[in-house]
DNA sequence: TTTACTTCCGGGAACGCTTCCGGGAACGCT
DNA sequence: AGCGTTCCCGGAAGCGTTCCCGGAAGTAAA
């Protein structure tokens, strides 16, 4: 039981040739139903697996798809989960790699997958990446490439994101609404485009309520805990602090939190503060966080049946673009007027 | 610029043989030093890639290796990062399948992996898995196996692990220095062996003291949050309380800091509490929560380093046990003498 | 009986690559 | 001049499949 069962050993055995007994473990119609059933009889004694390299030399299909995120917190994680959910129904394997947000890394792990192995991809693009020559090489090769999350910029490809200004705009609107005016913004490295949407959401609700904007209140920051921590702490130094935080990622808040309580703040009195993805975590600190939520199991579906439409459907999807809705949850660290709305989840 | 160029195309344009061209590209001693370098130049201007699937078909090795995780949550999505590193150092890609702590899934993936894409496996069980054929079918087709954090129980293959029992030792330990005298355990399910480690250290560590075990505060439940916040529910209504509670994951911990906060006690004056993973939520929660931390991405490079040793010495690895030591991170939540130690990150 | 059409099956090429084997040319030595 | 070596290179088989094509029966129609 050493060597696997090749189409060959099953012909030699039943003196057939191998291309009928091909034909028999593929229910083609062209072939007698005895010789059919002795076939699939026999493959399955010997556990007979179809070689996948032969297959794949032959149709150059894998039926795998190569998944590269910058990543694997919380979002992403549940993301992939998502992907992976479909794909396995739909007989794809997933690979994921990580490019840990590095724009080397990225290349090296796109290069690795394109060589042969996969059939098309489905990234979201490291925090750190500019250039898009790796990922254009893909479409050179005409295989099929999904966008999730973070989008590439200038390729035109079907994706699925967060509609992250509509995210920006409920969290300072709602902000607004508690009566918070000197609202800041804690966004992540100006390069990175769901940052950016965020801030946009956000510029547009101060704008609905004509609240002047201040550019200090305004910080571009790394993606993590430490810095937003960092920055809060310059925030809460000013003359004029601002009366209320909102972080682009629950990380970021937990590490303004950390700064705002140790400077003796309270929230929501003294300071509201908002962050973003609705993590586990947000409810277990206290006070509790609010946040933006996404549905990053869902959104990680739709990539893959995205993937899969265009894997099929050869006509180009053109610009599909799937933009999901994401939900405020209100917890205590921006409610001020508890009247107003009851506490969610 | 299609089709990707086969080593045929060099030969044909070079007006040489495939055979030359494949050994001047593995820069084989026999052949001319001019056909080689002309060889060289073209295939790097053709772009040309050895297409992995005839490689596999003919040598079958993929330098792929498989890898099986009952989650991606803090600890196992670090030890994939780890393993990750050195796979890829060594030319090996990694393929990532969640079980999602589900038997069935566990066995569908071993079997979509095992079919022919993979060198090998690394595999960490899902806590729902009592049976283990579907791994052993992978020892039967002499691929190597290696299995790090959850282990196997009956198959002899190298693994890496957490000392679990010296880690619930060192928590319940801490505990005991403290003046914790009712300690409860949240274990997870019994079938689950870190869990059952974890408690034997538990178990030890009272037996160092001489406390005498209670059962009913030996308490094993479902490894999550939820099922933690309703046990330990449950251990704070008892008549005679605990004054202490030591779980095996962060998780657990977080879910009895929320019944302990319920109730109203405070940690550490009215109880203790110590997890396990020291996964940064423990830092960002108030009070800070104490945990057992493990080295989890060195353990995933072990793991790696491991396999890829298994490959290439053909030699029965027999069976290599690596064991790394956790250490405790003391936090306030189980601080009661502030003079005793000092506070650890 | 011939013709034509099914039904079932085998032969062989092809996918892209490696590797074994063998042969020709050039060289040096006797 | 003859022989053995060394250096390069081409031919061909083989990895496990699929698929095209053609052929041998059998059956129905002319």
């Amino acid at each position: 039981m050493n060597k696997p069962a090749t189409i060959k050993d099953i012909a030699r055995m039943l003196k057939i040739s191998t291309s009928t007994v091909s034909r028999a473990l593929r229910d083609a119609s062209d072939v007698g139903k005895e010789t059919k059933n002795a076939v699939k009889a026999l493959a399955e004694e010997l556990n007979y697996q179809p070689n996948k390299f032969a297959l794949s030399l032959q149709q150059k299909q894998t039926h795998t798809i190569g998944v590269i995120v910058p990543n694997l917190d919380y979002v992403l994680a549940t993301m992939v989960k998502g992907i992976d959910e479909v794909a396995l129904e739909a007989g794809y394997t997933v690979m994921v790699c990580q490019s840990n947000e590095s724009f080397g890394r990225e290349i090296v792990n796109t290069r690795r997958l394109l060589d042969s192995l996969v059939d098309g991809f489905i990234i979201s693009v490291s925090s750190e990446t500019k250039v898009f020559d790796h990922f254009k090489k893909i479409q050179d090769k005409n295989m099929p490439v999904v966008v999730f999350d973070r989008l590439i910029a200038d390729m035109k490809v079907p994706s699925v994101r967060l509609d992250n200004k509509d995210g920006g705009l409920q969290a300072t609107e709602h902000l607004l609404e508690q009566g918070y005016r000197r609202i800041a913004i804690l966004a992540g490295p100006k390069s990175l485009g769901i940052s950016n949407e965020r801030l946009d959401g956000y510029l547009a609700a101060l704008k609905k309520y004509k609240v002047k904007v201040d550019p200090d209140l305004i910080i571009h920051c790394d993606f993590n805990q430490d810095y937003a921590y960092l920055a809060t702490k310059e925030l809460l130094a000013m003359k004029k602090r601002p009366d209320a935080i909102f972080t682009i990622s629950d990380r970021m808040a937990i590490g303004a939190m950390l700064a705002i309580k140790e400077k003796g703040l309270k929230m929501p009195d003294d300071i509201g503060l908002v962050g973003f993805n609705n993590e586990p975590i947000t409810s277990l600190v206290s006070p509790g966080i609010s946040s933006v939520d996404q549905p990053a199991f869902e959104l990680g579906k739709i990539a893959a049946k995205l993937f899969i439409e265009t894997m099929h459907n050869n006509e180009d999807m053109g610009h599909v673009e799937e933009i999901l809705k994401p939900k405020l949850y209100i917890r205590e660290s921006s409610q001020r007027n508890v009247t107003k709305t009851g506490r969610t989840k």
